[in-house]
DNA sequence: CGCATTTGACCTGCGC
DNA sequence: GCGCAGGTCAAATGCG
């Protein structure tokens, strides 16, 4: 056994070279690997919570396997159980002695497996720790800058380092990772993770405990709604209130917002409270542009100004899903259709819902970061006078009701082009679905790949979806600065060194140019408290 | 019969 | 305070 002890710590080490705190666990996964009854649903959590994490590091655990248990070839596709019940049903016939064996190793391998996620996930909160620290220094350099910068920058700066923080109150507490949604047994600690943030196993956990939690609403629904508590959670249902039902639950909300708003902000930073909504064009004969999600159409209604009802649209996908959209043609050229998303679903999308939901993510994210913490929307266009896309955002958030960013996904050589929002415009607005999971962004590893089947909606809805996820996608991909920066995003928060680009963007603040677009986007979309990210993205969320 | 849509009424926020 | 517009509710209606 102590052989099979050593033999695990180098593979762990060989695994992941990332120093001491893995060696932690190795005399665990001994113990557990021992521990024959372990009951199979370990199995299953292991699963779900690693599906989308482990991917890659399954590989190589995979070859590492099959070196050290030469002779024992398993076939196994650890992230399928099916195969292992076809593997052992296929065995039948072997002596029931080798059974046992392969048996013991299995599970010895899903101990293994289960115990590097863990190791993955304190790293990660490594990294994130790393990433605050590094926030903090950042804050710290800019604001030194500021004092020796002319006005100008200054304000520029102090914007900057006002927004990080105010995106990082999303982040920390109550610890680094408290937007991960690393869904494993574990600590109470753990749990107290997986309660602040969405997976596709605890959805209806989650959705219940937001009532308890208003916490998850600000990380569900940080973006367009500021969060304000999130010390004491003082009831304060940022999307209850955002669309709230019933006039009294208004109400209600309206008074724990005043109160809330009354008691934590100080007289400096009262700026209304907006909400967040990414729009989007497209041309479309079809009354309703697919997207992903299921939707229940609740209201229609004349607007002022455009000879066609807006419809308002409700997503079904999940009970209390506060996401919202409305659909509405354009008034002068009635082949396009604008739909405006806002709010954060809480609860996994389709693989056809993500890409545009991640897109509107980081959009939502940069249109938030640039607003969220400035009292004055007009002034906050200054910092992002350098990038062709904040700079419309942030005229959008002076005139507008609320804080919108529209993608214009009618004009091809140029989709990604961005309106002004709040003027009205015929309205050609056919959004996205924005912040659909907000823990895309943030947390790559639930990105769709793995949706658990039952939240997948059937092939049908899936193929229906395809042709507006298509055209959404190819009129993103065709603008190479929106990918690269919405990649460039992505990278920074799967854990880049978030320095490096920092520095770009603090570097190139007032160079101008669209040589700076990756670097401060990153530098928004990037934040910890991007929309979870939407969540709001959506930690960004519109909402 | 169950579910989705329609549609008029109601509520809220905002500007004058 | 009043009116307007946006947004939502919920009963009525339609559809499979």
């Amino acid at each position: 056994m102590e052989q099979h002890q050593q033999e695990n710590q180098r593979r762990e080490l060989s695994f992941l070279h990332s120093g001491d705190f893995l060696r932690r666990n190795s005399d665990r996964v001994v113990e557990n690997s021992i521990d024959h009854d372990k009951p199979p649903i370990k199995e299953m959590d292991f699963f779900s919570s690693s599906n989308h994490s482990h991917d890659h590091q399954r590989r190589k655990n995979e070859s590492s396997t099959h070196q050290i248990d030469s002779g024992v070839n398993t076939g196994l596709n650890l992230l399928m159980t099916s195969s292992s019940g076809i593997s052992r049903a296929a065995n039948d016939g072997d002596d029931d002695k080798s059974n046992i064996t392969e048996k013991s190793k299995l599970k010895v391998e899903l101990e293994k497996l289960h115990d590097e996620n863990r190791k993955l996930r304190s790293m990660l909160d490594q990294i994130t720790r790393r990433y605050s620290e590094l926030q903090g220094q950042l804050i710290l350099a800019m604001q030194k800058q500021a004092h020796g910068s002319p006005p100008e920058q200054k304000v520029e700066l102090n914007r900057m380092s006002s927004s990080i923080m105010s995106a990082q109150q999303f982040m920390d507490p109550p610890r680094p990772s408290a937007g991960l949604n690393v869904n494993e047994p574990s600590t109470s600690e753990d749990r107290t993770v997986r309660e602040l943030s969405v997976s596709p196993a605890n959805t209806n956990e989650v959705i219940s405990k937001e009532r308890d939690h208003p916490m998850l609403h600000n990380i569900n629904a940080a973006a367009g709604k500021q969060v304000i508590s999130n010390e004491d959670g003082a009831g304060d249902d940022q999307t209850s209130q955002s669309w709230g039902s019933s006039p009294r639950a208004r109400s209600s909300a309206k008074v724990d917002h005043d109160q809330t708003k009354n008691e934590e902000q100080g007289p400096d930073d009262q700026a209304p409270f907006k909400k967040a909504r990414v729009s989007v064009r497209a041309r479309s004969e079809a009354p309703l542009i697919s997207d992903g999600c299921q939707w229940r159409k609740y209201g229609q209604k004349m607007a002022k100004g455009n000879p066609c009802p807006r419809a308002y649209y409700r997503c079904t996908m999940a009970v209390g899903c506060p996401v919202r959209k409305q659909v509405q043609r354009c008034a002068e050229d009635r082949s396009i259709l604008i739909t405006t998303y806002e709010g954060n679903h809480n609860h996994p999308l389709p693989p056809a819902a993500t890409a545009m939901a991640s897109t509107t993510s980081a959009a939502a994210a940069m249109l938030l970061s640039g607003s969220i913490t400035s009292k004055d929307p007009l002034t906050s266009s200054g910092f992002f006078n350098s990038m062709p896309y904040a700079s419309t955002m942030a005229t959008l958030s002076a005139s507008a009701p609320f804080p919108t960013i529209t993608l214009d996904l009618t004009h091809n050589p140029n989709p990604m082009q961005f309106l002004r929002a709040g003027i009205p415009q015929p309205a050609t607005t056919f959004p996205l679905p924005l912040h659909g999971f907000p823990q895309h962004l943030r947390h790559p590893m639930y990105a769709p790949p793995k949706f658990p089947a039952a939240m997948v909606p059937n092939a049908q809805l899936g193929q229906r979806h395809a042709s507006m996820v298509e055209t959404v996608t190819a009129a993103i991909a065709s603008d190479p600065n929106f990918t690269a920066a919405l990649a460039a995003a992505i990278s920074t928060i799967i854990g880049t060194p978030p320095m490096t680009t920092t520095n770009e963007g603090d570097n190139n603040i007032n160079s101008g140019g669209t040589s700076n677009n990756i670097a401060n986007i990153n530098e928004v979309a990037g934040l910890p408290g991007s929309p979870q990210l939407p969540q709001s993205c959506t930690t960004f969320s519109t909402n």
